[in-house]
DNA sequence: GAAAAAATGTTACTTTATAACAATGCATTT
DNA sequence: AAATGCATTGTTATAAAGTAACATTTTTTC
């Protein structure tokens, strides 16, 4: 994750984009990244699941199955829900995206690899979702369910509140 | 959370039950909470609400809110969906059932207090749920989310793995 | 026991997701 | 380039999860 400096000169963990940052960086390595990726597996990043994952990257919002359908849609050509969910399916098994399970929506995945354990921070104002790789958060739940004697093969961990942005103003 | 002597005389974290525990404790331990809470706040557990929170408690299991339908339905007279939805945001808001996100399903709130932060522990073998009230958890998000600047208002966080009766077997 | 409030019933619909099979595209061999 | 085979996408239909709006019944309170 990266770090960044405030104006008291402290460390800060920089987790959550300014309002007018310049996006079009985010969204370009996302997509080089997915490129990369896709090419050193074997994987077929068609059109379809680029569309997808453009779209996805679109903001830092998490994103409904239903509002890329409805984007990748025109009257003319309407696209079909398993269209949408397989494009999902793929981009997930990849790590290239995530589900965020409370939301029943989809984020771009910004970690570095592909199977890591991921923690969300969703903002309550104003929806934007930032991924966190806190192995410290892993290991501190892994050893919590170690004493009940309990294996953590997958974990879902997403925190809603209030993002550094909404709460200066 | 109930401790518990293991063959070696460690301690142990009591978090699942065994197989053939006596179940009717849990029961009627969560259904005694129930009448409890709710006279003391003032809150009326009727019938429909205290028959979806048995149906939720015959198991450890996270169960779906169709399956309490279909459970609370006769040929005859067939229940409605928001029936039981409604019964279940009025458990929900008086801290006797959580729903767990990453299952849509709900589950019996084995917690002491009504407004906790609770973790689950998820099966995914034999699919019994547990409830965590890791305060360590809670803390050890908390302070990493802090970091980002991010104040977390609720969370949750859903386990999934092999419990130790499973892990055994 | 009448009025008000709370809970449940009912109808209809929205949102989210998947199963099953058909058609198309792409990649390799020949 | 035609033939084969597999991956991807299209299409139809339906399942699963959840809610909005209004009618009816039950409970509480005055």
């Amino acid at each position: 994750m990266a770090k960044a400096e405030n104006s008291d000169g402290e460390k800060l963990v920089k987790a959550f984009h300014g309002a007018h940052h310049a996006h079009g960086r985010c969204v370009g390595r996302a997509l080089s990244r997915a490129d990369a990726l896709c090419r050193q597996r074997g994987a077929r990043l068609t059109t379809m699941r680029r569309r997808v994952l453009e779209l996805i990257w679109d903001s830092h919002k998490a994103v409904k199955a239903y509002d890329l359908l409805d984007r990748l849609s025109d009257g003319e050509k309407p696209v079909r829900p398993p269209t949408v969910y397989r494009a999902l399916e793929f981009l997930m098994a990849h790590g290239l995206v995530h589900r965020v399970d409370s939301l029943n929506a989809f984020v771009g995945c910004s970690g570095a690899d592909a199977d890591h354990n991921a923690q969300f921070l969703i903002c309550q104002q104003c929806g934007d979702v930032s991924e966190m790789d806190g192995a410290a958060i892993g290991k501190a739940v892994a050893r919590q369910a170690q004493l009940a004697g309990f294996t953590v093969r997958r974990q879902t961990v997403e925190l809603h509140g209030e993002c550094p942005r909404c709460t200066a103003s």
